[in-house]
DNA sequence: TTGACATATTCCCATATCGGCATATATATT
DNA sequence: AATATATATGCCGATATGGGAATATGTCAA
Protein backbone atom coordinates (compact mmCIF):
# COMPACT_ATOMS: atom_id res chain seq x y z
CA UNK A 1 0.00 0.00 0.00
CA UNK A 2 0.92 3.55 -0.68
CA UNK A 3 -1.42 6.16 0.33
CA UNK A 4 -4.07 6.29 3.25
CA UNK A 5 -6.94 4.01 2.53
CA UNK A 6 -8.86 6.26 0.76
CA UNK A 7 -11.85 6.06 2.55
CA UNK A 8 -13.28 8.60 0.83
CA UNK A 9 -15.78 10.44 3.26
CA UNK A 10 -17.48 13.22 4.15
CA UNK A 11 -13.76 15.28 5.61
CA UNK A 12 -12.36 14.56 2.19
CA UNK A 13 -15.42 15.18 0.03
CA UNK A 14 -15.39 18.69 2.00
CA UNK A 15 -11.47 19.38 1.76
CA UNK A 16 -12.34 20.42 -1.57
CA UNK A 17 -12.90 24.20 -1.79
CA UNK A 18 -14.85 23.43 -4.89
CA UNK A 19 -17.33 21.12 -3.73
CA UNK A 20 -17.87 23.40 -0.84
CA UNK A 21 -19.24 26.36 -2.67
CA UNK A 22 -21.36 23.26 -4.34
CA UNK A 23 -22.28 22.46 -0.96
CA UNK A 24 -23.71 25.79 -0.18
CA UNK A 25 -25.40 26.34 -3.28
CA UNK A 26 -27.44 23.65 -3.58
CA UNK A 27 -28.07 23.98 0.34
CA UNK A 28 -30.80 26.62 -0.43
CA UNK A 29 -32.39 24.95 -3.33
CA UNK A 30 -32.02 22.23 -5.20
CA UNK A 31 -30.38 22.64 -9.18
CA UNK A 32 -29.65 20.66 -11.95
CA UNK A 33 -26.01 20.36 -13.17
CA UNK A 34 -26.51 23.21 -15.67
CA UNK A 35 -27.32 25.69 -13.06
CA UNK A 36 -24.63 23.98 -11.10
CA UNK A 37 -22.20 24.30 -14.18
CA UNK A 38 -23.29 27.82 -14.32
CA UNK A 39 -22.83 28.92 -10.66
CA UNK A 40 -19.19 27.42 -9.69
CA UNK A 41 -16.58 28.71 -12.40
CA UNK A 42 -15.70 24.49 -14.27
CA UNK A 43 -16.78 22.86 -17.17
CA UNK A 44 -19.58 20.46 -17.10
CA UNK A 45 -17.49 17.28 -17.03
CA UNK A 46 -15.54 18.72 -13.78
CA UNK A 47 -19.10 19.53 -11.78
CA UNK A 48 -20.46 16.12 -12.30
CA UNK A 49 -17.11 14.18 -10.77
CA UNK A 50 -17.62 16.62 -8.15
CA UNK A 51 -20.99 15.62 -7.84
CA UNK A 52 -20.32 12.06 -8.12
CA UNK A 53 -17.78 12.63 -5.02
CA UNK A 54 -20.29 14.34 -3.28
CA UNK A 55 -23.05 11.64 -3.81
CA UNK A 56 -21.39 8.75 -2.72
CA UNK A 57 -20.54 9.84 0.85
CA UNK A 58 -23.98 11.28 1.10
CA UNK A 59 -23.71 14.84 0.90
CA UNK A 60 -26.49 15.76 -1.44
CA UNK A 61 -29.09 13.44 -2.91
CA UNK A 62 -30.68 13.36 -6.65
CA UNK A 63 -33.82 13.68 -8.27
CA UNK A 64 -34.28 12.33 -11.80
CA UNK A 65 -36.59 14.62 -13.56
CA UNK A 66 -36.59 13.82 -17.57
CA UNK A 67 -32.88 14.54 -18.79
CA UNK A 68 -32.42 16.78 -15.70
CA UNK A 69 -30.58 16.21 -12.46
CA UNK A 70 -31.57 17.94 -10.00
CA UNK A 71 -29.45 17.69 -6.71
CA UNK A 72 -29.37 19.61 -3.31
CA UNK A 73 -27.51 19.28 -0.35
CA UNK A 74 -28.27 16.57 2.46
CA UNK A 75 -27.30 18.66 5.46
CA UNK A 76 -27.92 15.60 7.65
CA UNK A 77 -24.45 14.35 6.53
CA UNK A 78 -22.71 17.31 7.49
CA UNK A 79 -23.69 16.82 11.29
CA UNK A 80 -20.83 14.20 12.04
CA UNK A 81 -18.67 17.04 10.83
CA UNK A 82 -20.33 19.51 12.84
CA UNK A 83 -20.12 17.08 15.81
CA UNK A 84 -15.97 16.25 15.59
CA UNK A 85 -15.41 19.99 15.15
CA UNK A 86 -17.60 20.29 18.55
CA UNK A 87 -15.32 17.93 20.36
CA UNK A 88 -13.01 20.21 20.79
CA UNK A 89 -14.93 23.39 21.37
CA UNK A 90 -13.90 23.35 25.23
CA UNK A 91 -10.60 23.22 24.15
CA UNK A 92 -10.84 26.53 22.96
CA UNK A 93 -12.67 27.82 25.81
CA UNK A 94 -10.18 26.83 27.63
CA UNK A 95 -7.55 28.51 25.41
CA UNK A 96 -9.73 31.96 25.66
CA UNK A 97 -10.19 32.10 29.33
CA UNK A 98 -5.87 31.65 29.65
CA UNK A 99 -5.66 34.61 27.00
CA UNK A 100 -8.17 36.47 29.30
CA UNK A 101 -6.28 35.67 32.48
CA UNK A 102 -2.92 36.67 30.92
CA UNK A 103 -4.42 39.69 29.65
CA UNK A 104 -5.60 40.78 33.36
CA UNK A 105 -2.37 39.52 35.57
CA UNK A 106 -0.13 41.98 32.66
CA UNK A 107 -2.50 44.69 33.14
CA UNK A 108 -2.00 44.50 37.23
CA UNK A 109 1.76 44.14 36.55
CA UNK A 110 3.19 46.14 33.65
CA UNK A 111 4.48 43.33 31.76
CA UNK A 112 7.05 41.31 33.45
CA UNK A 113 7.76 39.13 30.72
CA UNK A 114 6.08 36.07 31.23
CA UNK A 115 6.91 35.32 27.13
CA UNK A 116 6.59 31.48 26.21
CA UNK A 117 5.33 32.02 22.98
CA UNK A 118 6.85 29.81 19.82
CA UNK A 119 6.04 29.91 16.51
CA UNK B 1 -2.27 24.00 -14.11
CA UNK B 2 -3.61 20.20 -13.43
CA UNK B 3 -4.71 19.67 -9.93
CA UNK B 4 -6.28 21.87 -7.69
CA UNK B 5 -4.14 24.59 -6.23
CA UNK B 6 -3.11 22.39 -3.32
CA UNK B 7 -4.43 25.67 -0.81
CA UNK B 8 -3.32 23.24 1.89
CA UNK B 9 -5.93 24.54 4.60
CA UNK B 10 -7.20 23.42 7.60
CA UNK B 11 -9.77 21.72 5.78
CA UNK B 12 -7.32 19.17 3.89
CA UNK B 13 -5.43 18.76 6.92
CA UNK B 14 -8.33 17.06 8.47
CA UNK B 15 -9.23 15.03 5.91
CA UNK B 16 -6.43 12.67 7.00
CA UNK B 17 -7.80 10.08 9.39
CA UNK B 18 -4.51 9.76 11.13
CA UNK B 19 -4.31 13.43 11.43
CA UNK B 20 -7.43 13.62 13.29
CA UNK B 21 -6.34 11.05 15.29
CA UNK B 22 -3.43 13.18 16.41
CA UNK B 23 -5.47 16.01 16.67
CA UNK B 24 -7.45 14.56 19.48
CA UNK B 25 -5.22 12.91 21.33
CA UNK B 26 -3.36 16.58 21.32
CA UNK B 27 -5.98 18.59 22.58
CA UNK B 28 -5.89 16.78 25.74
CA UNK B 29 -2.34 17.60 26.80
CA UNK B 30 1.01 18.52 25.00
CA UNK B 31 2.92 15.42 23.69
CA UNK B 32 6.81 15.00 22.28
CA UNK B 33 6.96 13.27 19.20
CA UNK B 34 7.75 9.76 20.69
CA UNK B 35 5.11 9.94 22.43
CA UNK B 36 2.29 10.92 20.01
CA UNK B 37 4.81 8.06 17.85
CA UNK B 38 3.74 5.32 20.27
CA UNK B 39 0.21 6.69 20.36
CA UNK B 40 -0.54 6.45 16.76
CA UNK B 41 0.44 3.30 15.19
CA UNK B 42 3.25 4.88 12.47
CA UNK B 43 6.72 5.68 11.75
CA UNK B 44 8.42 8.28 13.34
CA UNK B 45 8.95 9.80 10.17
CA UNK B 46 5.35 9.70 9.04
CA UNK B 47 4.26 11.27 12.35
CA UNK B 48 6.73 14.09 11.66
CA UNK B 49 5.52 14.88 8.45
CA UNK B 50 1.94 14.87 9.44
CA UNK B 51 3.14 17.20 12.33
CA UNK B 52 4.59 19.46 9.60
CA UNK B 53 0.94 19.71 7.49
CA UNK B 54 -0.94 20.33 11.06
CA UNK B 55 1.68 22.92 12.11
CA UNK B 56 1.77 24.53 8.95
CA UNK B 57 -1.74 25.39 9.20
CA UNK B 58 -1.76 26.38 12.68
CA UNK B 59 -3.75 23.40 13.72
CA UNK B 60 -0.94 22.39 16.20
CA UNK B 61 1.71 24.37 18.09
CA UNK B 62 4.69 23.29 19.35
CA UNK B 63 7.26 24.04 22.22
CA UNK B 64 10.71 23.29 22.43
CA UNK B 65 12.79 21.94 25.07
CA UNK B 66 15.83 20.51 24.84
CA UNK B 67 15.79 17.69 22.66
CA UNK B 68 12.17 17.08 22.71
CA UNK B 69 9.57 19.05 20.80
CA UNK B 70 5.78 18.72 22.37
CA UNK B 71 2.78 19.49 20.35
CA UNK B 72 -0.30 20.65 21.13
CA UNK B 73 -4.00 21.20 19.36
CA UNK B 74 -4.53 24.65 18.91
CA UNK B 75 -8.17 24.13 19.17
CA UNK B 76 -8.70 28.17 17.83
CA UNK B 77 -7.81 26.72 14.44
CA UNK B 78 -10.64 24.12 14.13
CA UNK B 79 -13.26 26.99 14.83
CA UNK B 80 -13.56 28.01 11.22
CA UNK B 81 -14.29 24.30 10.37
CA UNK B 82 -16.67 24.59 12.99
CA UNK B 83 -18.59 27.54 11.64
CA UNK B 84 -18.48 26.54 8.49
CA UNK B 85 -20.62 23.24 9.02
CA UNK B 86 -22.41 25.50 11.40
CA UNK B 87 -23.74 27.08 8.67
CA UNK B 88 -25.39 23.89 7.71
CA UNK B 89 -27.73 23.78 10.76
CA UNK B 90 -30.85 25.37 9.93
CA UNK B 91 -30.69 23.19 7.21
CA UNK B 92 -30.81 19.96 8.59
CA UNK B 93 -33.11 21.25 11.30
CA UNK B 94 -35.54 22.02 8.42
CA UNK B 95 -34.94 18.30 7.08
CA UNK B 96 -35.67 16.75 10.56
CA UNK B 97 -39.16 19.13 10.66
CA UNK B 98 -40.17 17.59 7.12
CA UNK B 99 -39.21 14.15 8.22
CA UNK B 100 -41.51 15.20 11.36
CA UNK B 101 -44.53 16.07 9.47
CA UNK B 102 -44.09 13.36 7.36
CA UNK B 103 -44.78 10.97 9.52
CA UNK B 104 -47.47 13.07 11.35
CA UNK B 105 -49.22 12.88 8.01
CA UNK B 106 -48.93 9.24 7.34
CA UNK B 107 -50.29 8.49 10.76
CA UNK B 108 -53.74 10.77 9.93
CA UNK B 109 -54.19 9.71 6.21
CA UNK B 110 -52.75 5.98 6.62
CA UNK B 111 -49.67 6.19 3.97
CA UNK B 112 -51.44 7.32 0.87
CA UNK B 113 -48.08 6.97 -1.31
CA UNK B 114 -46.45 10.23 -0.88
CA UNK B 115 -43.43 8.90 -2.42
CA UNK B 116 -40.41 10.72 -3.91
CA UNK B 117 -37.80 9.09 -2.55
CA UNK B 118 -34.87 8.63 -4.74
CA UNK B 119 -31.49 7.51 -4.07
C1' DT C 1 35.06 15.72 20.63
C1' DT C 2 32.44 11.66 20.54
C1' DG C 3 28.46 9.22 21.06
C1' DA C 4 23.56 8.62 22.13
C1' DC C 5 19.03 10.20 21.60
C1' DA C 6 14.99 12.90 19.45
C1' DT C 7 13.16 14.72 15.57
C1' DA C 8 13.14 16.49 10.77
C1' DT C 9 14.21 16.04 5.91
C1' DT C 10 15.09 13.77 1.54
C1' DC C 11 14.39 10.32 -1.85
C1' DC C 12 11.62 6.80 -3.81
C1' DC C 13 7.49 4.36 -5.06
C1' DA C 14 2.70 3.55 -5.64
C1' DT C 15 -1.42 5.64 -5.97
C1' DA C 16 -4.88 9.27 -5.81
C1' DT C 17 -6.63 13.57 -7.62
C1' DC C 18 -8.15 17.28 -10.60
C1' DG C 19 -9.10 19.38 -14.87
C1' DG C 20 -9.63 19.14 -19.92
C1' DC C 21 -11.12 16.71 -23.84
C1' DA C 22 -13.59 13.29 -26.26
C1' DT C 23 -17.17 10.21 -26.01
C1' DA C 24 -20.97 7.50 -24.14
C1' DT C 25 -25.62 7.29 -22.25
C1' DA C 26 -30.21 8.74 -21.43
C1' DT C 27 -34.24 11.28 -22.39
C1' DA C 28 -37.10 14.37 -25.00
C1' DT C 29 -38.65 16.28 -29.48
C1' DT C 30 -39.64 16.10 -34.24
C1' DA D 1 -35.63 6.84 -36.60
C1' DA D 2 -33.01 11.03 -36.34
C1' DT D 3 -31.62 14.88 -33.82
C1' DA D 4 -30.91 17.80 -29.86
C1' DT D 5 -30.19 18.37 -25.05
C1' DA D 6 -28.50 17.04 -20.36
C1' DT D 7 -25.45 14.54 -17.85
C1' DA D 8 -22.01 10.89 -16.92
C1' DT D 9 -17.80 8.32 -17.95
C1' DG D 10 -13.23 7.23 -19.72
C1' DC D 11 -8.71 8.55 -20.82
C1' DC D 12 -4.71 11.52 -20.28
C1' DG D 13 -1.29 14.54 -18.28
C1' DA D 14 0.43 17.03 -14.39
C1' DT D 15 0.86 17.06 -9.76
C1' DA D 16 0.01 15.93 -4.91
C1' DT D 17 0.18 12.54 -1.29
C1' DG D 18 1.45 9.08 2.17
C1' DG D 19 4.45 5.63 3.85
C1' DG D 20 9.07 3.42 4.14
C1' DA D 21 14.00 3.64 4.35
C1' DA D 22 18.04 6.20 4.75
C1' DT D 23 20.05 10.20 6.25
C1' DA D 24 20.60 14.81 8.17
C1' DT D 25 20.12 17.99 12.02
C1' DG D 26 20.01 19.33 16.67
C1' DT D 27 20.79 18.64 21.52
C1' DC D 28 22.41 16.53 25.60
C1' DA D 29 25.89 13.68 28.19
C1' DA D 30 30.40 11.84 29.05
Amino acid sequence: MARAATTSDAFNAVAEPKRREILAYLALEERAVGEIVAHVRLRQPSVSKHLRVLHDVGLVRERRRGRHIFYRTNANAIRPLHEWTKTFERFWQHQLLRVKELAESKTQTSNISTDKENS
